[in-house]
RNA sequence: GGGCGGUUAGCUCAGCUGGUCAGAGCGUCGGUCUCACAUACCGAAGGUCACUGGUUCAAGUCCAGUACCGCCCACCA
């Protein structure tokens, strides 16, 4: 056995057994094949950094449906790609510039997408690296980047397309704006945080009088645009101010007063300042009252023109000067705490500055429609259901959606400007075109200098197309003839809409298919104590360590083992050891059987001994049941599942049977469909161990899932004996027997489980320590009494104090007479008689008769203490 | 302000359509180096299933409310 060390060595095959899989293109589908397909797009990793835990757990969920699938015999792809990641990674590589003392400025458009592009090459790779350790089986001959030229030029086709249908329009709104990274940001980009801050009453002054309005707001320093005040028409407190001018402070501008339903009299004092160009809602009440516009801020948040003296400070420089200057104007009427909410940057956690800006939109009500009817109708769905409802809400309530980014790494918005023709308003589309290729000159005057526009695309805007034009839409290629529609998306809650229902809208609109039929979501992981795994708190392990240290399966099978459905995933390394212990033991089995039954065929013969029916009936039960937990995607259950069963009953029982039965005949058997099913968890260790034994096929990718298996013998013998040596081992326990004594029992039974014990004498010898066997001998002196249904069990006592078995007795009668109580009050209860099943009412009712027996036995032993 | 999820042994979690559902793993304690595995084996202890009502003959299991924990959405400055 000197290729079969007694322990797993993850290092020594892993890297082996991937370049086989590789080489032998076990990755790579055959559309031309006649199965069905089975198709995962794996969600694109971004290619600015390495891949975590949660990508692991991601990941690892989709190899495992796509080698489950493959054993099933699907012609399965796993889609490979990676992501640009506009913001994140130009953000990124601005930091490395930053750190090398230049920037982007200086490098120039082109010379800086070139460096990104260096950047993408040397991290694509420290990505594909992690996906090889992991053992993922995706298809590398596939493998697609959203920048691609094939990818983008599609990206490009389909703003047009959507331009051609009027689902894009350009405007001047109120967006989301990250003075860090100088562009707009969608609204599912940014991420609020309750902070505490303060509310400030500020007195505005009304025109000839002495009046005076306060108003309340969080940002006083947004007054300086400030062009109106607003109250609620209902509000008696203010119907003087109808009509009245306001003079705002500071600036000295006459501002009018407004008055609408939105503002909330109850709040603050009622009264609201209106700072249209930097506020949200006030930029809406501003169009409604036609009101003027006043744009104070640069791109970096620091001050403009419109502001004055404070020209060229920042958004806290303000604030401060503002509030002491209205403080010595006596102004400043009061301060209180307020807790309020802060929009910051996904990416880089910069307070966000709502900002009016020309962009483009993508109208979405028109796309959201059938989306959420593909949900309703349940032609896709979400795993767990409770999805439905965030999706849905989100669907119903869709806002357009701000697909422009002033970055220069992503795609280039397609549209180009005349420089005599357009005005630069975005009120007209004169002078303006949109063009899958640049145009040579301006339509309508013929020059030649047409500028494009300097914007790039929101990288959800190419992302969304992932599921088709990774197969070669619009071209009717073989693949996506064969691959598209998709079947199983698997992704984290957290892109629910910045991905998964931009994936069906626009899979439905431009395909006419939905993507995918069924998507999976799985929690997110969190450390051992709950918290968020981030690189500060340095609580977030890189995945290839802990492959280093505990082996690429013993990750995958660890974390799909504590993964819960409905809650968030609490990671600790506790859990992959599990898996490598799970790895060793599967191994220290194979290798018993390869030493114990080196020649036996790997098939289940005619003729079975009892403990072969019996395991192939446990075998039986398991493949059922993890079969249900598939349909299910509970995949934590199917490693549950199997861990028990390999352990537990096969190694524990099964193996040691083998050991003191040697006529077995199926642990050859066994431990191919073991690892067959252990394969789509733990594929390098089940590899090893199906080529070490040379079950036949060239990988154990090409193996099939195990069938049902029909048992006819009846496997009561084996599990009455089982039972019988546990209760033995528990009275060795009470009483204290050495290790090595043997015991004497006396067996009463029937005779058919006599003769079955006779001829099986070595098992309970060995496993139960026992020395003699009697059967049927009337029994002297103290003796510990084991009952089981049709069984009577002596132990002797010899030498031990019998005291302490009538305590035990007396425990077990206690226990069996409140389970008797409990079962006869319910089967005399008409309640019960009436409404319950058959089936329910005979199991009780057996159940009911094995208590009463075996009390009266206990009952009976203990007058022989 | 709406909405969702969770609350079961010390820890992390299973428990589907109400009646063997009071479980597993880890940890703890006691005992074994038994020739596949001490990365192992054998055994034990530990929970009135968050709380309060309700439905039912019968409730971790269904309903309502309460309390904590976590999350999502929302234009109250």
């Amino acid at each position: 056995m000197n290729d079969f060390p007694p322990a797993y060595d993850p290092g020594a095959t892993e890297e082996k057994w991937y370049k086989f899989w590789q080489d032998n293109g076990l990755f790579t589908p055959d559309p031309r094949s006649g199965k069905p397909t089975y198709t995962i797009m794996i969600p694109l990793p971004n290619v600015t950094g390495r891949l975590t835990l949660g990508h692991t757990l991601n990941n690892s969920i989709q190899d495992i449906l796509i080698r489950y699938k493959k054993l099933n015999g699907f012609e399965t792809l796993w889609m490979m790609g990676m992501d640009h990641a506009g913001i994140a990674t130009q953000v990124v590589v601005e930091d490395k510039l930053r750190s090398e003392g230049t920037n982007k400025a200086d490098l120039g458009r082109e010379k800086f997408v070139a460096e990104v592009w260096k950047w993408k090459e040397q991290y694509a790779e420290v990505i594909r690296k992690q996906i090889r350790k992991m053992g993922f089986a995706v298809d590398w001959t596939r493998e697609q980047f959203t920048l691609d030229e094939r990818y983008s030029q599609q990206v490009i086709r389909v703003f047009a397309a959507l331009y051609d249908k009027g689902l894009l329009y350009r405007g001047e709104y109120i967006i989301n704006w990250c003075p860090r990274c100088g562009s707009a940001l969608s609204d599912e980009q940014v991420e609020t945080e309750e902070i505490p801050g303060k509310l400030y009453y500020i007195r505005y002054p009304v025109k000839d009088s002495n009046d005076l309005v306060t108003v309340a707001t969080t940002r006083p320093e947004t007054m300086i645009g400030d062009t109106a005040v607003c109250v609620n028409p209902g509000d008696n407190r203010y119907t003087h101010l109808k009509g009245k001018t306001i003079i705002l402070p500071i600036m000295k501008r006459e501002i009018p007063v407004i008055f609408d339903e939105y503002v909330d009299p109850e709040f603050g004092t009622g009264a609201l300042k209106i700072t249209p160009a930097h506020d949200a809602y006030d930029f809406i009440l501003a169009r409604k009252h036609g009101l003027e516009l006043i744009n104070i801020m640069n791109n970096d948040a620091t001050m403009n023109e419109n502001a004055g003296q404070y020209q060229g400070l920042n958004r806290d420089q303000v604030r401060e000067k503002v509030l002491k200057e209205l403080e010595e104007q006596g102004l400043l009427e009061r301060t209180e705490k307020y807790r309020l909410p802060l929009a910051k940057c996904e990416r880089c956690s910069t307070p966000i500055e709502p900002r009016i800006s020309k962009q483009w939109f993508v109208r979405m009500k028109p796309l959201a429609e059938p989306a959420l009817k593909a949900v309703a109708e349940g032609r896709i769905k979400l795993h767990p259901k409770r999805w439905v409802n965030l999706y849905n809400h989100w669907l119903e309530n869709v806002r357009d959606w701000c697909i422009s980014r002033q970055l220069w790494w992503g795609h280039r918005i397609p549209v180009y400007y005349c420089p005599i023709c357009h005005d630069g308003s975005s009120e007209t589309d004169q002078g303006m075109i949109v063009s899958e290729r640049r145009p040579d000159s301006c339509p309508v005057c013929g020059n030649k200098q047409m500028r494009q526009d300097e914007d790039v695309l929101d990288t959800w805007f190419s992302s969304w197309l992932w599921p088709f034009v990774t197969l070669g839409w619009p071209d009717e290629t073989e693949d996506y003839a064969r691959f598209y529609p998709t079947q199983t998306l698997v992704t984290g809650w957290d892109i629910i809409y910045l991905w998964v229902a931009r994936m069906i809208m626009a899979g439905i609109e431009f395909t006419g298919k939905i993507p995918f039929s069924d998507v999976v979501f799985h929690p997110m992981i969190r450390d051992e104590k709950g918290r968020k795994m981030s690189k500060s708190l340095g609580n977030s392990p890189e995945p290839i360590d802990l492959i280093e240290k505990f082996g690429a399966d013993a990750l995958r099978f660890g974390i799909q083992l504590i993964t819960p459905r409905e809650q968030d995933v609490l990671f600790s390394e506790k859990t992959v050891d599990v898996g490598r212990r799970f790895c060793n033991k599967l191994w220290n089995a194979a290798r018993l059987i390869a030493i114990n039954h080196a020649d036996q065929e790997a098939g289940i013969p005619e003729k079975l001994t009892p403990y072969d029916a019996w395991i192939l009936k446990e075998t039986d039960q398991t493949i059922e049941r993890v079969n249900d937990y598939y349909r299910g995607f509970e995949l934590n259950n199917i490693a549950r599942e199997l861990y028990g069963y390999v352990w537990h009953q096969f190694c524990d029982w099964y193996l040691e049977f083998t050991k003191l039965a040697p006529t077995v005949q199926v642990p050859r058997f066994l431990l191919k469909q073991i690892i067959i099913m252990l394969h789509p968890f733990l594929p390098f260790i089940t590899e090893d161990l199906y080529q070490r034994f040379s079950f036949g096929k060239k990988s154990i990718m090409l193996e099939s899932w195990p069938g049902r298996i029909a048992v006819k013998d009846d496997t009561g013998s084996v599990i009455k004996y089982k039972e019988l040596i546990e209760e033995i081992r528990v009275v060795r326990g009470i009483f204290r027997f050495a290790p090595k004594e043997e015991l004497s029992v006396v067996i009463k039974t029937s005779d058919r489980f006599r003769i079955f014990i006779a001829g099986n004498l070595p098992v309970i010898k060995k496993l139960a320590g026992v020395g003699s066997v009697e059967f049927d001998r009337p029994v002297d002196g103290p003796c510990a009494t084991i009952v089981l249904s049709e069984v009577e069990c002596f132990v002797m006592l010899t030498g031990l104090d019998p005291n302490k078995e009538k305590q035990r007795l007396l425990n077990e009668l206690s226990f069996l007479s409140g389970r008797i109580d409990e079962i006869r009050n319910r089967l005399v209860n008409p309640g019960y008689l009436e409404k319950a099943s058959e089936v329910t009412k005979s199991g009780e009712q057996k159940r009911f008769d094995d208590f009463i027996d075996k009390k009266a036995k206990i009952e009976r032993m203990m007058k022989r203490l």
